[in-house]
DNA sequence: CGAAAGCGGTTTGTAATGCAAACCTGTTTG
DNA sequence: CAAACAGGTTTGCATTACAAACCGCTTTCG
């Protein structure tokens, strides 16, 4: 194991994944074969700049693959999860569960709200 | 409900809570009733000056108290989580538990690696 | 005794973020 | 032809996480 049970496991989670706006772009690549810049856009709300370097960063990284065409006379930017996103998704993923049994149980019994 | 179910509870985290040093710092509080400063030092590997500066967040945003006393001559550093602090745990968790459902499930049935 | 090392932290400096405004290239519309 | 729009990228800025340096005090050592 890498670390002491637990507690460690924190640390370890990877920054680039963590990150939320990042983390909604893997999320949306994860359950669609192929996404397209403009859908992104509006269905997380990030501003175009904003998406697009994060995107940079994750393709830098190696998660994403980023498809440029043309759709008819417009440009048409395409994302799409590499085998090393899916992993590193995968990991994170497994991370968040262990960190998540390191938290207390939010709900002893009663109480609703 | 706050947003459209799923993809937006990624952009809801708590980035206080989110970060991954304070994370551990909350998750460790909301497991013992208090916790010294320099025993928080060792378990989390954090220098110092980081961990002293996260510890001024939290408190600053109330979600834990800083208590300062003397052991015989030594000066003692202590924290412990406030109510609001357990709370913001506590949602921090169910938004982490929500995202966690987003992503795909990992482990489709064989393959062990 | 005085110096140096140690304890328990805080403050300061800095490189790396995340974010949106401004910009750019082309296309469509008035 | 000018102005608006589509589809993004680059630039500027404020915030951040982090460790190095510092600080006040105490204990140890020569």
């Amino acid at each position: 194991m890498t670390e002491a049970s637990g507690l460690g496991a924190v640390m370890a989670l990877d920054r680039l994944v963590h990150e939320p706006a990042r983390l909604l772009i893997l999320a949306v690549l994860a359950n669609a074969k192929e996404v397209e810049f403009t859908f992104l856009e509006t269905v997380s709300g990030l501003s175009k700049g904003n998406l697009s370097s994060h995107m940079s960063k994750l393709e830098a990284a190696g998660l994403i693959e980023v498809i440029k065409r043309f759709r008819g006379k417009r440009p048409l930017t395409e994302l799409r999860m590499t085998a090393a996103g899916r992993k590193a998704l995968a990991d994170y993923r497994q991370r968040l569960a262990a960190v998540m049994q390191e938290l207390p149980d939010t709900a002893p019994s009663a109480k609703r709200k």
